[in-house]
DNA sequence: TATGAATGAGACTTCATTCAT
DNA sequence: AATGAATGAAGTCTCATTCAT
């Protein structure tokens, strides 16, 4: 027995695929496709075309399956929006950058933005939905205190402003995205740079000109 | 069979009381007590103090309770901001005070408020969910075309201010509440006020002085 | 809800049988067909003629059902043998007649006997089978004690002469019940007999005639 | 495949280590350690160091298994036993000696000897632990017949006492180990004094001293 | 020969819903 | 109209055994 650098306590394999991805991408599929509600773990066994038995192989229960889906799920949209932040520049380009990236990732895959954000779960795993909250709070509390520090934004809560921005973000993109009805990418791209205006006029307190990327 | 004017459709019952609002209540009362997920219906028709088959009179399924016990948990929630929207005076006073009264309802009952904002429900149940949040934004777009009216507020995206007023106000105020660490109230009450300035340097596009109202 | 006399806390039933008994009959009966290795909650709700969904309505969960089988039918055998303990007579016959009496109960329900003995089960089972095998040594114990009051037996550790009947019967008598080859049943008798002197040898520590009674 | 001398049956081994001593060991300390139901193939296979198909290499099933492990453990304490019986000396101190050994390995190794005696276990691997019952009960009806010769005990039957002494040392001290709660060993030790002191006024019909060897 | 990943039958339990009384 | 016992589909998890490498 050993740790494994993905965090779980595996007997050592030697020969075989380790399915650990298979299993993973199978059920963020699952969950992308009809939410937490839908993915069983027989359905998740037959998605990724193994015994049930062998999902528990991997995973010692359908809790720690759906906590790891949630924190790989959330990880890579807190690395592309960190990468960012990361950034040299402009605290104001950056903010906007950063909560553009988000928002066009999130107009992409969907239902899992969507269950990334208020979807049903158990205690457990929304305990991990609510630490990639915070995660991506952090990102833009960075971004906001090297703009506090450049004076570009006025003094403020820092973490309570970057709490707001992940809320706006959250609300004015994912959550209509639950409904099935797909609007018009336009109307969204509109939308989405309206929230982004709001967001970036009450961190910098004052009109911003925004233009959107050319890049999603 | 018909359509009553609230919207329901029950059978037509002349002698008795009607149950409705009282399995309503006891539904309503489960939810902020734990949840979703702990109100079964047996439990439902217990607290209620009648019968299962009694519930299923009044009730076709648990999905239409649960519809029933969002929006009706929604309408108040509604009611009592769209009231201060109503009020005269001035849009920026408004703004603060209606946004003041979400919050610290929200910090009071706070189990039910996650519950309408993030807790693991079915799509039918989510759809309902959602139509609390568009009325909450109408409420805050009135408030806000207002003050574009009065010259208070810049020209802007009314409806996406408003949804991010939501956004903030959720994010800020209502899914850190699901962690069950009841943090201090003092601070959880500065911790709205800056999610509450933030919202207004977002609408007002300047610094504006918040004071929050002495009664919630 | 009320804790009912049987200790079960259950939902009043004003109508319908209560299938308590029921299921518990069916539950004991399969055990004493096969053990308690074959009495899966699905078997036994098949025994019993009802739903599984039922079954749990009466008894909390598999445990608890095995627990009251054994309490149940322990129980049982505990009072014939403690109505014989309280007669008027001598302790030296009182002896011989209890274990008299229990040696022919376990000749007869040979499967069940040995599963209050010796079979399988999980600790909280476990623990109640044990409980049976104190309750009926405290029997003989008291028989003793009032051997030694009477002089008949000499001073002895009277709780540990009894727990060596009651260990002298399992031995003798109940775990060569466990291979299905029925032996013949006066081979039996006398063996039991043979069991029984040496119980009362044990106890008086002197040779004593043993007439087993004509009734079983 | 050929029947070895040890009653194996096993495939021709001729190169490498003979694994199967390797495996009933670990078997047997696990299921020392917890018992039979913690004694899953996987577990057994780790604790041998071997891989769970090379486990299947040796033994054709659980049951099998689990049948050598009762058999190996009991045919120990058997011969260690028998040993005391085969001395020369007086039936009487023997029958002591004999009895007082095996309470002072039960004591020490006491889940395993609660797995000998009590446990639960399927059909197969029951009538092993019969078989080991059986065998201890042959060697105390051999020192006791002896007795009978030397007229150092009356006549009885042989086969029904030593059941009974065998009856009388694993409920007197073997069932109470179950409970987890160690007792202190010189209540233990007196418990097994006593138990020992009935079973030798069993056979030999009066009152005898029993001073209990100072080694164990 | 050895390995150990894979298998999948089967066990327990929950809870929305029905229907005879 | 009210009752609540009964239902059973469905979901999670275990572990003895197999077989390709």
């Amino acid at each position: 027995m050993q740790d494994l650098p993905n965090g779980h306590r595996v007997r050592i394999r030697r020969r075989g695929a380790d399915k650990h991805p298979l299993i993973l991408k199978a059920a963020r599929e699952l969950v992308a496709q009809s939410g937490f509600r839908e993915a069983q773990m027989t359905a998740i066994a037959d998605a990724a075309g193994i015994a049930i038995g062998t999902l528990y192989r991997y995973f010692p229960s359908k809790t720690e399956l759906m906590i790891e889906v949630v924190k790989s799920a959330a990880q890579r949209e807190v690395e592309v929006v960190a990468g960012i932040a990361m950034r040299d520049g402009a605290a104001c380009e950056k903010l906007g950058a950063a909560a553009w990236t988000f928002a066009s990732r999130a107009l992409r895959g969907r239902r899992l933005a969507h269950a990334l954000v208020a979807e049903p779960v158990e205690p457990d795993v929304e305990s991990a939905r609510l630490t990639y909250h915070r995660a991506l709070s952090r990102v833009f509390k960075t971004i906001i205190e090297q703009g506090i520090t450049e004076k570009a934004f006025p003094a403020q809560n820092a973490a309570a402003s970057a709490d707001c921005i992940v809320g706006c973000l959250f609300e004015g993109l994912v959550v209509p995205l639950s409904n099935e009805a797909a609007e018009a990418s336009t109307s969204l791209s509109a939308h989405a740079t309206a929230i982004i205006t709001f967001c970036l006029r009450g961190v910098a307190g004052q009109m911003l000109s925004f233009p959107p990327p050319s890049a999603a």
